[in-house]
DNA sequence: GCTATACACTAACTTTTGGTAAGTACATAC
DNA sequence: GTATGTACTTACCAAAAGTTAGTGTATAGC
């Protein structure tokens, strides 16, 4: 007969299910990530399919290979981005998006979507100020 | 005479729907201002009902008023959310959801709902890296 | 009457992040 | 032998975000 919460277990009880609108919630980094202007255009390209590095850097326009690689990186810690390195010379590296990766990405897509379809009317109303 | 504004029309055309993997599309910032960490949260919490600032405020843990007061705005321009202000002393606004700001919110939703329900996922991923 | 607080901001300043340009090693094409 | 492509990294600078303090007025507590 213990007594049931020790400050562990409260932690992860708190952790199971994530709180945007507490401060210190990870949930807040994986948005950041996930939400990021380089990490969404990502996202949205390898959902159409394993690319190389270089094909995401001429396929996102204006983005800074620093950029790119910084955001592959994040994504892949984060369990979204599969990054796999064949060593050869010159360079081999694919990206792809994990099962996890391929979810999150759907539900951009659906937000990315609506935004390109109605960005007239979001045109309109700035006009209208 | 005067210029034509064939120029107009040509970017009205391209601006019919956006395509953020093109560098000079609006549909970015509109992104941005979206997927912006507070952006996200004021759009959450403004999804439970009108809102004065300081409730926001106290609602969305960490911001600064300068944050919040910067983001309502760009939303506001962007006519997701509707101010209102009363000219009264103390000063008392209230900010809420247009019908097209509820649209986006609802997206949004579905993606920080996955988050906060996958946090585990993640950061299991995280650590088995 | 006097101080404190609440309200919704804004302005000045500092820190962090994002973006740009260049460098790396090696291979193929011209 | 010069140019190009590959996947990055590093140094540097500009832009964004965060912090702190201030604004004017009205209620609340002492």
């Amino acid at each position: 007969m213990n007594p049931p919460s020790n400050r562990q277990n409260t932690l992860t009880e708190r952790l199971e299910k994530g709180d945007l609108f507490a401060q210190p919630c990870p949930s807040r980094g994986i948005l950041k990530h996930v939400c990021s202007q380089w990490g969404v255009l990502c996202l949205m390209s390898l959902r159409q399919g394993t690319h190389r590095f270089s094909e995401l850097r001429r396929k996102i326009g204006g983005v800074s290979e620093k950029m790119l690689a910084q955001s592959l990186q994040t994504l892949a810690e984060d369990g979204f981005v599969l990054r796999v390195s064949h060593p050869v010379v010159p360079p081999f590296v694919e990206y792809s998006l994990t099962p996890m990766g391929e979810e999150v990405a759907e539900h951009v897509a659906t937000l990315t979507d609506w935004i390109e379809v109605n960005l007239p009317r979001v045109l309109n109303a700035r006009d209208s100020l």
